[in-house]
DNA sequence: AACACGTGGGC
DNA sequence: TGCCCAAGTGT
């Protein structure tokens, strides 16, 4: 009888133990499952789960949020945080429709190719939506697998090439096996082996760890910069979106001044907003939510 | 490669 | 209070 393998134990122990997410549930299309792992990227699970919720209430398939305005998408995104997502999540709707008929397609290529879908998303979806043989590589899966291989403490500020062969050489050889230990490492990553202050009692691979063999070494230097919020473009361009979402149609650009006091800073976040396709100038002075009501009559 | 990009909860 | 974080992506 051979020892149970590092894939055997971690799957094993997320078979028991799992926590029941809404989009693990069985007969959830991929397109549902794409929509959930773009509302993870820096987001809480628990944040997640009740726009999920809503928003495949409301736009079941691609082709209903394609035809659906960016502030509509905007709104219904809520308070997740970075709203771009949800600007390129529409996006990623239309390119659904335009290039696979509606279908969210199972190549990691044209994964890749979505607005909004990277290395990681790509590989969650072709995983966990289609069952395909992919190393899914999150930082939770970077981190398992740097303590449990290498013995290391945390798994770097970036995916590197070396991660993803890392941990496919973990993947059992057949596809849905291998896409159940991706979602079990990662799971394992968010609830037991975590950054801050790992439960190893709990875990399912504590006597083949390489980090807990080494008696847990702690990291070396500060792992990154802290990224501060207060005073920065971001808070300023979180201010001015709060009362574009809550306001309908246009806004002048006097009632906007009022939420920042700095005018460069206040004229900087909103042009990277406008960039970034949440906003757009009606006229001279007056903003709106992208799309929120008819276009904009041309400029004479 | 380093940065920008939101938000709210925990300590 | 203020810092850290939480299933990344795009430039």
């Amino acid at each position: 009888m051979n020892e149970p393998t590092f894939a055997g134990r971690v799957s094993r122990w997320y078979e028991q133990n799992a926590r029941d997410l809404p989009w693990r549930r069985p007969d959830v299309s991929a397109w549902a499952i794409l929509v959930s792992e773009v509302m993870l990227q820096q987001t809480p699970v628990a944040r997640v789960v009740p726009v999920w919720q809503a928003w495949l209430g409301r736009w079941p398939t691609p082709a209903a949020l394609a035809e659906e305005s960016p502030a509509e998408a905007i709104r219904m995104w809520g308070r997740l945080g970075y709203p771009r997502r949800a600007v390129r999540l529409r996006e990623c709707a239309v390119a659904v429709v335009q290039r696979h008929g509606g279908t969210v397609p199972d190549r990691l290529e044209q994964l890749l190719a979505l607005p909004g879908v990277g290395t990681y998303t790509a590989r969650a979806v072709a995983a966990f939506a289609y069952g395909q043989r992919h190393p899914v590589v999150d930082t939770n899966v970077r981190r398992v697998v740097c303590r449990a291989v290498a013995g290391e403490p945390d798994g770097g500020p970036a995916t590197r090439p070396a991660d993803l062969v890392a941990t496919e050489e973990l993947l059992p050889a057949e596809p849905s096996a291998a896409a159940l230990a991706s979602a079990a490492i990662m799971e394992l990553g968010a609830v037991i082996c975590t950054a801050r202050s790992p439960r190893c009692d709990a875990c399912p691979v504590e006597t083949i760890c390489a980090w807990r063999a080494s008696g847990q070494v702690a990291p070396v230097g500060p792992t990154r910069r802290p990224q501060r919020y207060a005073g920065t473009d971001r808070q300023v361009r979180g201010l001015l979106l709060g009362l574009l979402r809550e306001t309908s149609g246009p806004v002048p650009q006097q009632r906007l001044d009022q939420v920042w006091a700095d005018d460069v800073q206040r004229a900087r976040a909103l042009a990277g907003l406008v960039t970034d396709g949440l906003v757009e100038p009606i006229g001279e002075t007056w903003f709106r939510l992208a799309g929120d009501g008819p276009p904009a009559p041309l400029a004479s």
